[in-house]
DNA sequence: CCATTACTTCGACGACAGTCGTAGTATAGA
DNA sequence: TCTATACTACGACTGTCGTCGAAGTAATGG
């Protein structure tokens, strides 16, 4: 019989016209989520939940994962039992305008760089 | 007799090279130190620390010139009795270049249409 | 139907940031 | 020398955030 007894798993994404600078500021602050943009920027494609490298166990990565989406940077969707992850970059230009990139390429001139 | 039985007081700055983005992304998390740093990109001018509005005790602003002065975005200065503040905008724009502009570009669409 | 994989939810815990009021300090002026 | 002004330093309090592990749920494959 048809085994979908439940609709396929969808996420909520907030439009970003309602997302404040508060929230995206909030995001961007913790540096495990930079991380995770800053992977996700620098791959150039979506990336599944299990595919990034981060100090945290993988609930804490879950409720990072949650704060990014909820403030419009990434963009979530399943793809089976696996979760996708997509800069919502072109959408934060229009809304923040060079915002994302600023933060994106000071990260990847921190970790580039031989700092430490 | 000289009066000056103390060297004239004087505020330590950070070299922006010494200065990290969590830093500044801490800095600029806040919606107080934002409306502080706002204010000064609007007035275009330095402002004396009385001259500042937000929703705030004067101990508590103390508190956030330290943070924005120590995270490298403001430079402070004694003249007489009052406290003088200017954005380091040229430098910072050299080390993280973009950010500033686009949070200052951010609060002043925010402040500026009537979202609320 | 069962086991596995991949992620989520929950509750708890610890740390720390923002806030205040009070007391203190440096400068200017009388 | 004394007072007023403008800001600072300190200690206390509070709320919130990041963190974890354990238990839960949904899809996949056998």
């Amino acid at each position: 019989m048809a085994r979908p007894r439940t609709a396929p798993r969808t996420v909520d994404h907030p439009d970003l016209a309602q997302v404040d600078l508060q929230q995206v500021m909030e995001a961007l602050v913790d540096p495990v989520r930079r991380m995770v943009v800053s992977q996700l920027a620098r791959k150039g494609e979506d990336m599944s939940c299990g595919t990034f490298e981060a100090p945290v166990s993988i609930s804490t990565l879950t409720h990072h994962f949650n704060v990014l989406r909820e403030a419009g940077v990434i963009r979530q969707y399943y793809v089976g039992v696996t979760k996708m992850n997509t800069l919502r970059a072109d959408e934060m230009e229009e809304r923040f305008p060079g915002l994302l990139p600023a933060v994106i390429a000071a990260c990847a001139a921190e970790t580039g760089s031989g700092v430490d």
